[in-house]
DNA sequence: CTCTGATCTTTATGTGTTTC
DNA sequence: GAAACACATAAAGATCAGAG
């Protein structure tokens, strides 16, 4: 068994790159050394943990428990690192990087448009790349790095990620200014009218509502069903489909009334999540206050 | 300044597994 | 069972840091 000062800070590289690739030859092209030097530095941080890390299988190599373990703090540690060769002050202005944060098409729309308007404003440099959101993968993502941030609903967060709560949002429906309904609604009129639904995957017809109607034993009618947000209220306001949509997805310029839904539908609560990785990192940091103070 | 040891490179090869 | 792939190992040369 070696000590710490045979265990440089090259081969916590190579180890955090081993666990994020799970592959000798990958992870030698990501560091940009060859695949003899990286299987090298594996042989050396065997011996300096004194365990195999990763067996071979099947499929690639698997790390071995102490390799998981290894996984968090070695990925903080390098986070520290990075963020101790930041500019001790973090300057928006004179920022330049990209980041990239997951969120749904309403997430997009209700926090990241804002997000940008005030990057624009106040660091002009820093690029934001937005991802569709992959609950099985997001963990994995924030973890290697292919995702910086997310913002995710309570249920689809993971154990371990740092999270922030950013708002809890409320449902209302929304219809095109002038309807008919548009003076009041009350449960059998919105049972009566049409509807239309906003839903990404599975059970395209019946959300929420539907559920918190079927608890009252009533039902709606939904006839139209849309993956996109922006298309929806393109059709709130071209016809006379109402919908219960997230208030905050209703911009004042929308053209649409909101009205009270006349039922109680549980609304969600958003959060912003983020990996201890870039925990500690000042850019980060100023990134993580902008973003829950635009949700104000 | 020179020697030594560590670690990188490239190239070549061994070995085990998967795929067709 | 051959071909393709991935990891391990080895040899030879380059580079660099630390010791004396």
């Amino acid at each position: 068994m070696r000590d710490i000062r045979s265990l440089d800070l090259n081969l916590l590289k190579t180890l955090n790159a081993l666990l994020d690739e799970g592959s000798v030859t990958r992870a030698a092209e990501r560091l940009a050394l060859t695949q003899p030097a990286v299987s090298g530095m594996l042989n050396r941080l065997r011996d300096s943990f004194d365990d195999p890390l990763f067996v071979r299988a099947q499929r690639g190599l698997v790390p071995t428990p102490r390799a998981q373990a290894l996984a968090l703090p070695i990925k903080r540690i390098l986070g520290e690192i990075e963020g101790m060769l930041q500019p001790e002050e973090f300057e928006p202005v004179s920022a330049s990087f990209t980041l990239s944060i997951a969120a749904t098409d309403y997430a997009q729309r209700t926090i990241l448009l804002p997000l940008l308007a005030e990057l624009r404003r106040q660091a002009p440099g820093i690029r934001v790349a937005a991802r569709p959101v992959d609950n099985q993968r997001v963990q994995q993502q924030l973890e290697s790095g292919e995702l910086d941030l997310a913002i995710l609903t309570p249920e689809s967060t993971h154990e371990g990620l740092h999270a922030r709560h950013l708002y809890d949002e409320q449902y209302v429906c929304a219809m095109r200014k002038g309807h008919a309904a548009a003076g009041g609604l009350d449960l059998d009129r919105f049972c009566a009218l049409e509807h239309v639904i906003m839903s990404m995957a599975g059970d395209a017809f019946s959300g929420v509502t539907d559920e918190a109607l079927a608890a009252l034993g009533r039902q709606r009618r939904v006839l139209l069903s849309l993956p996109s947000f922006l298309l929806l209220l393109e059709v709130l306001r071209n016809s006379d489909l109402i919908a219960v949509l997230p208030r905050r997805l209703i911009q004042p310029g929308d053209g649409l009334q909101i009205l009270e839904p006349p039922l109680t539908i549980p609304g969600f609560r958003k959060l912003l999540v983020w990996h201890e990785r870039t925990q500690q990192h000042p850019a980060h940091r100023w990134i993580r206050a902008l973003l829950a103070e635009v949700c104000n």
